[in-house]
DNA sequence: CTTCCACCGGAACCGTGGGAAA
DNA sequence: TTTCCCACGGTTCCGGTGGAAG
């Protein structure tokens, strides 16, 4: 039934986007001065999640690279790299500009004299923008001539006063391009472009499709996990064909997808807090900490905890309610 | 209504370790 | 080699604040 794997994962990027022709046009306007030589504003990108914000970012950025020589492109996703050095290294190494680079011991001027140094304009894309705790790291990459940032990132309204003064000014300054979710319809055309790349033609029944973009209510990257998850559980019972009762077997399996892609990134103290959460559904945050400190052999600082209690959050692994006093950290699903 | 104090989060500070300069 | 520098991952300190208890 699977013809190719590929086309169900998560990272894949597909030869053409569909519904997004509105974004991609105002995107590549704004980038349009990069292929004559020139620079081009900064951008910030944002929408919900599985609005395809890193999709069409990717898309956008490498059909430009593809047809200008002297434009060149990096992308980052600023939550898997914890520091300022290792996001710029990352950057380096994808732009093609630091092969002979290595990860530590080198001060950020160094990296920085590296984009200068290069003779084509570099467009990075940095994904998660809202997580770049060091401010400076933003500042210093507005300042140099030849880079041109495209900034990602959740639209959560509270995200310019939540973040540092000084990232929510540059963030401000940028020419801002806004994704709505993806309506019933769109999704649907997606999900079936997906399954006719991915799967053997007519084994999706329509009805199918429209249940997973249902209940995936707009966001394509759950849509996507679902249908990977039903083509993978037909696969097994050597079905020919998805049925339409899989997806009640299946969605938990695909939510989970969904989510360790984010619990893979933690560490182990973040992973104890997460789990306890997990487990308890909903505590305080004076439980959580008592607990906390009796599974762990050396506890780190609440101070510590507290600050890997907001990267859950950010993560959208858990949510913090309530203030003060009677602060609760909860687990929903 | 007032008081208390648990919790949050900013800021300053610290020990370690690798690299570069002397 | 020794010394200096700097990033990193933490901790310590502390002021603000709003729920809860009186």
């Amino acid at each position: 039934m699977i013809t190719d794997a590929r086309a169900l994962r998560p990272e894949y990027l597909p030869r053409e986007l569909h519904h997004r022709e509105g974004p991609i046009q105002h995107l590549t306007a704004v980038l349009k001065p990069l292929s004559q030589g020139y620079s081009a504003e900064n951008i910030l990108l944002t929408g919900p999640s599985g609005a395809g914000k890193t999709t069409l970012a990717r898309y956008v950025v490498e059909r430009l690279e593809a047809q200008t020589l002297a434009v060149r492109s990096g992308y980052v996703n600023a939550m898997s790299e914890s520091t300022a050095v290792s996001l710029l290294y990352r950057l380096l190494r994808e732009t093609g500009l630091g092969a002979d680079l290595r990860p530590e011991g080198i001060p950020q001027g160094e990296y920085l004299s590296r984009v200068r140094a290069s003779d084509d304009e570099l467009v990075w894309i940095i994904d998660e923008v809202d997580v770049v705790t060091e401010p400076a790291l933003l500042e210093a990459l507005y300042e140099q001539p030849n880079l041109t940032l495209l900034m990602v990132t959740v639209d959560h309204n509270d995200l310019l006063s939540s973040v540092d003064q000084r990232v929510a000014s540059r963030l401000r300054s940028a020419e801002h391009v806004r994704l709505e979710k993806y309506t019933h319809d769109e999704l649907v055309d997606i999900l079936s472009h997906r399954a006719d790349a991915g799967l053997k033609p007519g084994s999706v029944p329509e009805d199918l499709l429209s249940q997973i973009a249902e209940t995936a209510a707009g966001d394509a990257r759950l849509g996507i996990a679902l249908l990977r998850q039903a083509a993978r559980h037909a696969d097994r019972e050597g079905g020919k064909r998805l049925s339409t009762g899989l997806l009640r077997e299946i969605e938990s399996e695909a939510r989970d997808d969904v989510e360790n892609l984010q619990v893979a990134h933690l560490s182990t103290h973040q992973r104890h807090l997460f789990d306890l959460i997990r487990e308890h559904r909903n505590l305080s945050a004076g439980d959580l900490h008592e607990l906390y400190e009796g599974r762990v052999r050396a506890p780190k600082s609440k101070r510590t905890r507290r600050r890997y209690l907001d990267s859950l959050e950010r993560y959208d692994l858990i949510e913090k309610r309530g203030a003060k006093r009677s602060t609760r950290y909860v687990y929903e699903r």
